[in-house]
DNA sequence: CTTAAATTTAGGCAATACCTAAATTTTAGG
DNA sequence: CCTAAAATTTAGGTATTGCCTAAATTTAAG
């Protein structure tokens, strides 16, 4: 089970990395997720000692497989959330994001995905970025 | 805003105390919690010196008035998730409060309340236990 | 090649929440 | 009533999470 802070640096990896295709370094987490260098490096460090990314001084973070595949299935979460908190909530977006937030890192993949097959498998989130599928949740074509 | 522990005590008090009329110790909190006396009884401390419940040592534990509205706000926050999780999403009942716990200290009572008027204001839980009302959720028979 | 900027290391702090062992208070038996 | 056992509280510790400042190190620019 991730913590807080480690899913809330995923999703900060996985946004900049993955989707914006910027390189990643420790003091860029930093910067996006308003905290000191430092403590962006603790937490990749530790991170790291789990096997979700590798990293060395000086280097860029990389996701691992296993750690691309966590950083994908919190981001889900959050989006997921996101979609049913505007879908059938009628939450504003950002009210919507802001209670994702509060959440997304302690719900299961299975709520996720019940939750993904009552909203019809939605392919974009409210803020229309990707919602990653889950090998669980087909939701395909029929 | 309440922690996990700080919530989860409220709730163990509430309902033994007010649904059940049961005298309430920090000893029988901390059997209905799994922990050991003592962590119990710091916990009602600190609850108390936070002005949600009355305490002294060997004497039982009473809810002020502005404890009594914050453990209410929990248990809806737990029985309408559960209600939302087994009426909306299709959960059975224990998968459903297993996953309400994990966030029903984190949600706001604005997102109960729209989640409430959803499910039309249900009375009771999928336990069929009382769901207190909000005073910002009327959902009165029209 | 030297100095300024960026990054990392070292060491600390605060909050949360649990525990064991020892002291204290209550209660029950004689 | 008074002692011994049981219940409860106090004292002191541990582990986790996640943030910070200040100092050292490495890189990069003039």
């Amino acid at each position: 089970m991730l913590s807080k802070g480690e899913a809330a640096y995923l999703k900060a990896i996985y946004e900049a990395k993955v989707e914006y295709g910027k390189e990643v370094t420790s003091v860029k987490i930093a910067g996006k997720l308003k905290v000191k260098p430092p403590s962006a490096l603790e937490m990749i460090k530790k991170l790291s000692k789990k096997g979700l990314v590798r990293y060395s001084p000086w280097k860029e973070v990389e996701f691992t497989k296993k750690g691309l595949k966590v950083a994908e299935s919190a981001i889900r979460k959050h989006r997921i959330l996101e979609s049913c908190f505007v879908d059938l909530f009628k939450l504003d977006r950002r009210t919507a994001c802001l209670e994702a937030s509060k959440i997304d890192f302690l719900i299961s993949d299975e709520l996720a995905d019940v939750i993904c097959s009552v909203l019809n498998h939605p392919k974009k989130c409210p803020h229309n970025k990707c919602i990653p599928s889950s090998s669980m949740c087909c939701g395909g074509v029929s």
